[in-house]
DNA sequence: TATTGTTATACTCTATAACTATA
DNA sequence: TATAGTTATAGAGTATAACAATA
């Protein structure tokens, strides 16, 4: 009998939870359309930035804070190798690795790429005012907190 | 020389576009872990929820309205009749089309499911206070809807 | 001929396991 | 023997194209 309650199929209008998921797909996505005229996709982008923090690093460093396992991140350094954006240097104290290093050519792309997500920012929160965005950033900031997704960001 | 100046290889501290990101991201992921336990992925909750805002609707509709190919609905569908959640119904006036309805076992799937995302967001949201929540609600619908992302909430 | 649903096929992405070269 | 990186292999997931039944 409880089970044939008439239940609302449609749900209250839409939560903070759903607004959320929405809200960061389709923030990724935009992003991703921004970089695509440079071409670098998405997981590019990551490496790039994750090099540029810590140059020098080797394949398994970058990797494991990126939480990529070790072909992956050969995959990925292959391609921007390919492309010229970043070199890979033997140590010589211990030959087995390479230190991870950015070409001029890799500096300023990741430039743009940078400058790309600034403007998607821009884009992404015309609708709002300064102090509204402000107020955004300290709330989910807030959840970022309570969630423990404190060392989640990259740099 | 303009391209060797010191650049902060670090930017400033995460902005909103990334905050939203991962939240979005965490809280996608969250939910899934609360759906798991019921044997639901992310793609059957959907289409789940996608055939009780409109029952007796074809494939191709439901389809239609989440973006998902032909081929897909059919394996999804599959999948749910599989498990007795759904049902096809053949229409008799155009004996080519199928009716897609809840079992009452799907029902009370979608139910649990449902409750599962209310918790979720109780969970995501324990941090702020039901003027923060109203808050973030409010500044988060504007930027859906200056992003022109109205429709794009189920239902 | 057009449409609903289905099946078959190919492709991308990723993860796992085996291998090499240094240490 | 252990570690950095690489290569080879296999699997999941998805998209495209061809197909059957009905209109």
């Amino acid at each position: 009998m409880a089970s044939q309650l008439p239940r609302p199929e449609v749900r209250p209008p839409a939560r903070v939870r759903l607004l959320l998921i929405q809200l960061g797909y389709h923030a990724a996505r935009r992003l991703n359309a921004r970089l695509e005229p440079l071409g670098l996709e998405p997981r590019h982008y990551g490496v790039l930035r994750a090099i540029a923090a810590r140059e020098g690093a080797t394949q398994q460093a970058v990797g494991s804070r990126l939480d990529l396992a070790p072909p992956r991140m050969v995959a990925l350094i292959d391609d921007l190798e390919k492309r010229g954006l970043v070199e890979r240097r033997r140590n010589p104290s211990d030959r087995r690795a390479y230190g991870l290093f950015l070409t001029a050519s890799g500096r300023s792309c990741l430039d743009e790429a940078l400058a790309a997500a600034e403007s998607e920012e821009e884009a992404l929160l015309g609708g709002l005012d300064p102090a509204q965005r402000a107020q955004l950033e300290l709330l989910l900031r807030e959840i970022a907190e309570h969630q423990g997704l404190g060392d989640a960001v990259l740099p």
